[in-house]
DNA sequence: TTCCGACAGTGGGGTCGCAAT
DNA sequence: ATTGCGACCCCACTATCGGAA
């Protein structure tokens, strides 16, 4: 089992000329195993996932009879962007009924080709495993086998970052072109570029934090105001440095009061051991998306912004 | 000696399955 | 029937430590 190589969070590389950007898809991490006799798919742990994705039955036929271990993404799309949200539908259900075949239907978008006949190619660098991937001419049905950006072209790189942050698509991933696939390592031959953004928030209680968080905070409770009432938002539990965390602990505990702050009534699963402050302190997170259920996803703390009254806090475009 | 990469540990949104209530 | 919990997916981030430089 070859375990996927995963890429570290950062930027723009400032030595264009050696790196490939891709789209960054926001799905499940596939390894699939191909051969005459059928398909296997691992996720990211190894963990079989052969018979949730039927769709990728279809690399044998396309493979035409070679064998070869491929890297991917399998991908749900909702009006023609990838939906992570779709997907759950799909992740835990092996053997999916007809129905939801249909209502998700899934794409697997390969970027990788680590085996080829029996061949390793691990210690190939990236533009030859890519070049050997393209000549296997496997974009077909639910197969999709995007093309690299070479960063050197400025142009088209600010092009395509603007795309992706119109689209709200997750980001970009740069590949040095030289590189070996490392299985398993986080390597800063590949680098995350994520589309972030920013929302002021409200912080309306926290939760109490646990192991080294013990006597602090664990999380923040986030709101913001729609239409002139305060609407909860999710929390917030990373982003803190340890001098930021007693910072708010000393802050919030005078704040404390004993009723939900906000409209509505508090969601179940933070009501339990929730504190319930003033909603007086203005602060920033950087997240991905909102969900369906006007969360932020993937929130990081990023300070307070005691420039800012609470009724400012409102929501900014793109919410569910 | 200092610095950096890997890891552990904290936290988030979500799904599903199972056991306890 | 409901609820809670852990195991999975996706993930961000900080602190720590040992080995590389």
């Amino acid at each position: 089992m070859i375990e996927p190589m995963l890429a570290v969070t950062g930027g723009l590389p400032d030595d264009p000329e050696n790196w490939a950007l891709e789209l960054k898809w926001d799905g499940v991490r596939a390894l699939a195993e191909v051969g005459p006799e059928g398909v296997r798919v691992l996720a990211r742990r190894g963990v079989p996932i052969t018979s949730t994705y039927p769709e990728l039955g279809a690399l044998a036929d396309l493979l035409a009879g070679h064998r070869a271990v491929l890297d991917g993404e399998i991908v749900a799309f909702d009006r023609g962007r990838p939906s992570f949200e779709r997907l759950q539908r799909r992740m835990h259900v092996p053997d999916p009924p007809r129905r939801l075949l249909r209502s998700v239907p899934v794409r697997y978008v390969v970027f990788d080709l680590l085996e080829l006949d029996g061949m390793p190619l691990l210690d190939l660098p990236y533009v030859q495993r890519r070049a050997l991937l393209e000549d296997l001419e496997l974009a077909a049905g639910p197969v999709e086998v995007p093309p690299y950006l070479p960063a050197s072209d400025r142009e088209q790189v600010r092009e395509l970052l603007e795309y992706t942050a119109r689209e709200r698509l997750e980001g970009l991933i740069a590949k040095r072109l030289d590189s070996r696939y490392q299985p398993g390592r986080r390597t800063d031959a590949w680098q995350k570029i994520k589309n972030f953004r920013a929302q002021e928030v409200v912080v309306v209680g926290w939760r109490s934090g646990q192991g080294r968080r013990e006597g602090t905070l664990g999380s923040l409770l986030l709101g913001v105001h729609v239409r002139g009432s305060l609407r909860y938002a999710g929390h917030v539990g990373t982003g803190f440095d340890d001098a930021a965390l007693d910072d708010l602990t000393a802050r919030l505990r005078p704040l404390e009061r004993p009723s939900w702050p906000c409209e509505g009534v508090p969601p179940r699963d933070v009501a339990r051991d929730a504190h319930w402050v003033e909603p007086v302190l203005v602060g920033e997170v950087a997240f991905t998306e909102w969900t369906a259920d006007g969360r932020v996803r993937h929130p990081s703390w990023r300070g307070l912004r005691s420039d800012k009254s609470p009724e400012e806090v409102s929501l900014h475009e793109g919410a569910a």
